[in-house]
DNA sequence: GTGTGACTTCGAGTCCGTT
DNA sequence: GAACGGACTCGAAGTCACA
């Protein structure tokens, strides 16, 4: 079973830094505790729908785009 | 602010009716509640990544296929 | 075969801190 | 700036009876 928790936290870290933000920055921006966007980029955390597309809406894309391999 | 939760519910219906399955079919094939399925097809639900995951691996797509418009 | 309201339980999500 | 821990609150997970 491929890993959507690492996949997703990757997509984050990459989106994140292609935005030149840091996560607290991007916790500032979601309005997402910082300490949660740390455990979703290390694929710790298991968020929820709503959740995806906050941070996809804040990082400029989809929440199908954050689910690519 | 699109509705990624009625998204993700057609999205669902589709891939099941295409597979020629009931919602307990679908149910019985994940393991989860029949009535939770019915739930998130009727875009009332907010499941989390990993019901994503179940969803897409029994209905033979991906999680980024269940969430594209 | 599906929609729905109500319910309990446990993890999602927040807030404080330290390393 | 980021990882990590503890304690907390609230909503997702999971189930049921009934329409």
């Amino acid at each position: 079973m491929e890993n959507y928790r690492k996949i997703l936290g990757r997509n984050v870290r990459a989106a994140r830094k292609d935005l030149g933000w840091s996560q607290e920055d991007l916790a500032f921006e979601t309005g997402i505790d910082r300490t949660y966007i740390s455990g979703i980029e290390r694929g710790v955390r298991n968020p929820s729908l709503d959740m995806l597309v906050k941070l996809a809406k804040t990082l400029k894309t989809t929440p199908s785009g954050l689910l690519e391999k």
